[in-house]
DNA sequence: AGCACGATTAACT
DNA sequence: GTTAATCGTGCTC
């Protein structure tokens, strides 16, 4: 079951003169709970293109998806999960279509979605989008930086779109969200790369050069 | 209670 | 290319 949602397109302002006025917009469509509740390494292949989205004092900020990773179960020694059951990742143990957020190396958040199938504990890590809607706040939230940088890590994400602890566990798929995933045009193959995750040079084989990283080249 | 380390970033040389 | 920043987590004692 997929939520149908509207969306006012920028750009469409009301003649201050007119007794008339077109507003243009499109419908936009929440990814579901299905959505995620499958494989992470098919969810994470499949977010490429998708848009972020995050209301921030009633407004709305997005983002494209440009790259993303799959973290795949306890046997998946990169995986969080590797550690069992804790509490940091009982939330990857729960429902697909939630959000597992942590915070690494003593300062920065990384925002993940949980998947499946099931309750298998998976999650996709985002680590990239372009930013796409409400820019000049994502601008000021990551001040001095030039547009190239910032959202193109998964730390810079949460910096620019304002997520932290309070997001962890967050529903994404109901209509008192702040914070899901809405449904584009899916990107060709072509489009896409697929490499070993990175950050993780300590994790031993097999699962170090696993393929699960995917980055997409999105034409503007 | 103490320890080593981390799914990173920004600022260096 | 190198490295400091900075603290929660999971593991050992």
């Amino acid at each position: 079951m997929e939520t149908v949602y509207w969306r006012i397109l920028p750009g469409h302002a009301i003649p201050k003169d007119g007794v008339s006025f077109t507003i243009t917009f499109m419908i936009s469509t929440r990814l579901s709970a299905d959505f995620f509740d499958r494989s992470p390494i098919i969810v994470a292949r499949e977010l490429l293109g998708q848009r972020l989205v995050r209301v921030l004092d009633g407004q709305r900020l997005a983002g494209l998806i440009t790259e993303t990773e799959a973290y795949n179960g306890e046997e998946d020694l990169a995986c969080h999960a590797r550690a069992g059951l804790t509490r940091r990742t009982k939330i990857m143990y729960g429902l697909p279509g939630h959000t597992y957020v942590y915070f690494t190396y003593g300062m920065h958040w990384m925002l993940n979605f949980v998947t499946g199938p099931g309750n298998f504990p998976s999650a996709v890590l985002l680590r990239g989008v372009v930013a796409v809607e409400g820019l000049p706040v994502i601008a000021s939230r990551r001040l001095n930086r030039p547009q190239a940088e910032w959202t193109d890590g998964p730390a810079k994400i949460c910096q620019a779109f304002n997520i932290d602890n309070c997001l962890n566990g967050h529903w994404m798929c109901g209509s008192a969200s702040q914070l899901w995933v809405e449904k584009e045009q899916p990107v060709a193959d072509e489009q896409v790369a697929i490499t070993a995750r990175i950050g993780i040079s300590r994790v031993p084989e097999p699962w170090r050069s696993k393929p699960w990283r995917f980055l997409a080249h999105l034409e503007p």
